[in-house]
Parts: C-alpha cells; structure tokens; sequence
DNA sequence: ACTCAAACTTGACACGGTGTAAAGTTGACA
DNA sequence: TGTCAACTTTACACCGTGTCAAGTTTGAGT
C-alpha cells in the first residue's frame, strides 16, 4: 500500500488542521507553507484556494475522525431517548476537535459561496443526525405534542450548534461534561411530552 | 433644538446601518460613502476605521432604538415568569433590527480588537438582561433546582444569541411570532422547576 | 466685505494578503 | 540521456483599508 512517506497533501492537511487549533494567529497561506516547510506557491499547486484548502481541510479531518460513523453511532441506541443521549455525546465529543476549523470556516462565509457550500454540507449531516434522534423519539410516542417532528429537528439542531459549544465552554467556561449533560437535559426537557420526563 | 439639517456623521451612521441591514453587498468603505454622497476620503474624517464606524453604528442604533430601555422594560414585570416572557419578547423584537449590523460585526471580531470590544459591550447587556430574570425567578422560588443562577444565566444568554435566532428564522424558516412564543416555553421549560410547569 | 477655519474633494500611494505567471532546480525512473 | 513531476524563486496584479497632501467650497464672525 501506500506507505511510504505522507504525501505532501496530507501533510499540508494535518499542518492546516494543526495550526487552526491552536489558534492565536490568523494562519495565512504563508504561514500554512511555512509551517509544513514548503514555499507558499507549492501550496497553491495542491490548492487553487485558501477556501479550497479550508474545505479540503474538513473533509480530511471528517475522514480522520471518522465522523459519520461517530454521529451513526447512535443509530445502535434501542429507544428515542438513547438515541439522543448517544447523539449529543458523540456530538459533545467531537465539537471540539474541529472548532479551530470551524472559526476559520465561518469567517469565510459570506464572502465565499464555496466555503458557506462545505459548512452547510457539514451542518446537514449534523442535521441529520438530529432528525433521525427527533424520528426516534416521535417513533416512540414521547415526542412533545406541540411540536412537529420538523420543529423539534431545528431547534435541537440549533441547541447542538457549534456556535453555542463555543459560548458555553470558551466563554462561560462549562466543562465539557456540563455542557454534555445539561446539553441532554435541556433537549429532553424541550422534546419530550411531558409523560416521558418523569423517567 | 437642532433642528437644521441632519448632520453628515448622522447621514453617514443611517446609511451604513441601512446598508448593513439590506446586506447583499459586501459594504466597504467605498459603498458607504458612495450610498451618503461623499468622498470616502470624507468618510476617514467622521471615523478613523471601517471598525470605527461600525462600532459608532451600534451606538447609534442603540440610541435610535432605544435598545436599554427596551430591555428593561421588562423590569415592570410583577413575577418572575413575566419578566421571562417579556424579555424574550423585547429582545426577539429587537433582534431584526440589528441582524445585519451583527453579521458585519461578527465578520470582523477575530481580526478586530475594538469590534469584538463593542461586541461583547453590547452582548453583555444581554446577558444583564437574563441575569435580571433568572434572579426574579429565583426569588419566586421557581428556578429549577439543577441549575444554579449563573448557569441558567449562561443557558438563557446562550438560547436567545442572534446566531440562534438567525438560524431559526432564517434559516429554519420560523416565523418570528414561533420564535418568540417556542423561545418562551423553551426557556421556562428548562429554566423552571417541574412544580411551576403545570402554570 | 474680508478672513479664517471647517468640511469636503481629488488624486496618489503604501501595505497586507491572495492569487497568477514564468523560468529554474532537483531527483526518480525508463 | 531525456523527461516528467514536484518543487523553488522571483516578480507582479488585484483588492480593500488606511494615509497624505494640496486644492475647493461654504458660511460664521468681526
């Protein structure tokens, strides 16, 4: 197989996804060449694009991290209830691998229209992910009767934000594990009719 | 009074604000000055930076608007339960006339010390805001036993961010009356004690 | 009526970051 | 030996922000 040496591709990758994280710079190409030790045009032979690197960047880390399977995962929970535990766990868990990415990311969205197409193609899956929780509930019966199944799906999707991940952890300062279990808490609590809290 | 014509910094922070918030534009500076019927360079003389001016726009919004006392006025509020209400009644009306004006701002908060400065200013007054009914309806003895006041605070601030309200409405699609009235029984339904529910 | 200053204009330019273009180097492998 | 791909170096165009300097208009005060 391929096991050689990483290929420069990948390396430029990991050294983008790296220096998102640790984030105290504005990580410009040059800095990105820089980093991985090769000149900043070597960089544009593998991406047209800073927005084509950003986006290259979160499909690698999708594939990395494994994503989708992390978010299915949940998928094996046998109630609703389960399953939205599972969801926002696995969801919890895996925020703040890509929330460098997602900064820099969102800084791109409203001036370039491929950059706003990956995020969105990234927070559809998210969505999905809520929407077969909010169908498992439903399924059951314990899905709060004054929402519909769609309602229940945006607001959870909206609770789930990375935007809220960051205000909460980074600037209210809750530990990962708070946030996961208020997080399941206020989802119950907001979706499920009233008979399914008492449990 | 000063009755005569408006005066140009005024025309200037009208014009930005308008532009903002009819935004399928990138607004700079050349836009600004071109849609006030200066110079640009007249423009660098009202306010020495781009940030400057959005900064200043805020204030003037806020001013035009009245935003404080539109918050407090939920401070009338004889319980608890009511100020909860009314507050995410002003602050959901009061959202739309900001959102364009947040966006722009939002654009520039990693790169701009004095934007993010203005910002967290104005997010802060928010969060004064929750704070405000959190305690009331801790002092009715309501609030849900699982939450101390500064977490709930944390979670209240965090439900009604504009990016949230951006998402649903935008985004989701609600209107802005399902906004405001799921807002509102979200809020109590995660915020109260089971007890005060059943209201 | 004259003066002075403030408000504004025109035009030029520096800077930083992205992206392009072109010619040169290096090394593998056939 | 030749050639191809990956890479380098240098140089430059573009855009938006912000600066600088010199000129024009307006109007208030004496």
């Amino acid at each position: 197989m391929s096991s050689e040496k990483i290929s420069t591709k990948t390396r430029i990758l990991d050294t983008t996804w790296k220096l998102l994280e640790a984030r105290d710079k504005n990580t410009r190409m040059s800095d990105i060449a820089k980093a991985v030790g090769i000149s900043r045009q070597a960089l544009y032979l593998h991406f047209p694009t800073r927005a084509a690197l950003l986006i290259a960047t979160t499909r690698h880390v999708d594939y990395v991290k494994n994503v989708d399977r992390r978010l299915e995962a949940s998928s094996a929970a046998r109630t609703g209830i389960e399953r939205l535990d599972a969801f926002i766990e696995a969801w919890g868990g895996y925020i703040p691998e890509i929330h460098g990415l997602s900064v820099a990311l969102r800084g791109m969205l409203e001036s370039d229209g491929a950059v706003r197409d990956a995020w969105n193609d990234r927070m559809q899956a998210v969505r999905h992910g809520c929407e077969a929780a909010v169908r498992a509930i439903a399924k059951d019966g314990q899905l709060n009767p004054d929402l519909s199944e769609h309602a229940a799906t945006d607001f959870l999707w909206t609770l789930l934000s990375v935007e809220n991940w960051e205000r909460l952890v980074h600037e209210c300062g809750w530990t990962k594990s708070a946030y996961q279990e208020r997080m399941q808490a206020f989802a119950k609590v907001a979706l499920l009719k009233k008979s399914a809290l008492t449990t």
